[in-house]
DNA sequence: GAACACCGAAACATCCGAGGTCTCTTGAGG
DNA sequence: CCTCAAGAGACCTCGGATGTTTCGGTGTTC
């Protein structure tokens, strides 16, 4: 195993272990690298690696931190992975989505407060009359993460967000193209709004349930239409419109 | 911005504008640093970030290649980040895990072929009467896994093996202080296992929401318990122990 | 006495070049 | 046709030199 690799699980057994705690400062780079028996150069790398996981945190001039280790800083960097994924995945990330974005929403309707009640209410009314398709998203994706936040947990609230990167394309593209998406995409946001403040957890779970599939439905018949019909449609479907 | 996270979105914006499509080779490094614009060594700093979470894969004296980028890999090294929870966020893990492992199990039910049922079943008679407490471990994450597999979902799949990881320290604990675990997780696992073979999704669900909760329950009040109990025999919790 | 500007130390950022190790390919020999 | 050894190519590791940024102390000014 190369060195760096070493210096990885060192680093991360001296966070486990207690040894470093969240929001320590490491010993500065040389100190570190003798320590471990590696150089500045490879101890970089496996700084480099733990910073793009959201574990370290290097501020110049200053020193090496260890993170917070929240779930939702953590979780975050799944967002970079996810990223990588084509529209043939999309549909089984968006399936995942549909389990647990309407447990989510029944948290919600249990958890969540007065006041974070009447700011989810305030964000549907923000939106505009005719809103351009970046602001629907925007707002979509606002409206989702306080319900997820609303669950009251945090692992949950984070995977959430992650999981929405692609369909969130996806979104963009069905705001584009099909009429009457927007309007229904409001009438529901507003039943789930509704369902939450009176708090009804089974009649927002449905809501959350009806809301998601028709993202995934309509995606679905688009994703085999366009695959049936040839190779290079395919190719100009959401993950390339949105981009 | 570092040159070095201006080289990570470089190399990701070529893998995902398929510049760079999965199973290709990267030029050298020398060529590669070249053309990005930077040295040799802030270039490998990239490129091990982009490593540890599996997105690209060197081999010394071959070169450096884009992996499959399929689900499994990508979502596996999230199994790195969940390693640094501690006790106190465990719950909120588990707390997910038992809203997607119940959806798991009744797509399984659905969707299993019968020969992968058979081997399922097969598992669960692999065990010895009295298994020691890591077979029993490793029995119960295949057992899980191997359902988690037959929901059809890639991801789902993935990420419920990545969510396995904390909770399967706790089933440690578990079944090494707690009596009737042992037997008590037998049978629920073999409930689970009929009510799949009998094509009965939502009494699968029922069986696995069952079983979840049941760790949870016990763990929620193994942690409130020694959390109120003093500070010191928190640290012996689940997390020490298992390591 | 308090606020501000300056300066030096500390730590990370970046680069370069040299030597080592591993893997794949090639071609000679059996 | 198979085996094996030599060579080329690519990554691995190292150490040092130089640039940039931040922090904290110091001195001045109001």
């Amino acid at each position: 195993m190369p060195v760096t690799d070493v210096a990885i699980d060192k680093i991360k057994d001296m966070i486990i272990s207690g040894e470093l705690a969240p929001g320590d400062r490491l010993p500065k780079e040389a100190e570190l690298a003798q320590r471990l028996g590696l150089s500045r150069s490879s101890l970089r790398e496996a700084v480099k690696a733990l910073c793009l996981i959201r574990v370290l945190d290097v501020r110049q001039g200053d020193g090496t931190y260890v993170t917070s280790l929240e779930p939702n800083l953590l979780l975050d960097a799944m967002t970079f992975v996810v990223d990588f994924h084509r529209d043939d995945t999309v549909l089984d990330f968006l399936a995942v989505r549909r389990i647990l974005e309407p447990a989510a929403t029944a948290l919600a309707a249990l958890h969540m407060s007065e006041d974070d009640i009447t700011e989810l209410g305030a964000l549907l009314d923000e939106l505009a009359d005719a809103p351009t398709v970046e602001a629907l998203v925007a707002n979509d994706l606002q409206f989702h993460r306080k319900i997820a936040d609303g669950s009251g947990n945090p692992v949950l609230c984070s995977l959430l967000d992650s999981l929405s990167g692609p369909t969130a394309r996806a979104r963009i593209w069905r705001g584009l193209t099909q009429e009457g998406a927007v309007a229904r995409t409001r009438e529901q946001h507003t039943a789930i709004y509704e369902a939450i403040a009176a708090r009804e957890p089974e009649l927002a779970r449905s809501w959350a349930t009806v809301h998601v599939a028709g993202v995934e439905q309509w995606l679905r018949s688009t994703l085999t239409q366009t695959g049936t019909d040839a190779e290079g449609p395919a190719d100009e479907s959401p993950q390339a419109a949105a981009s």
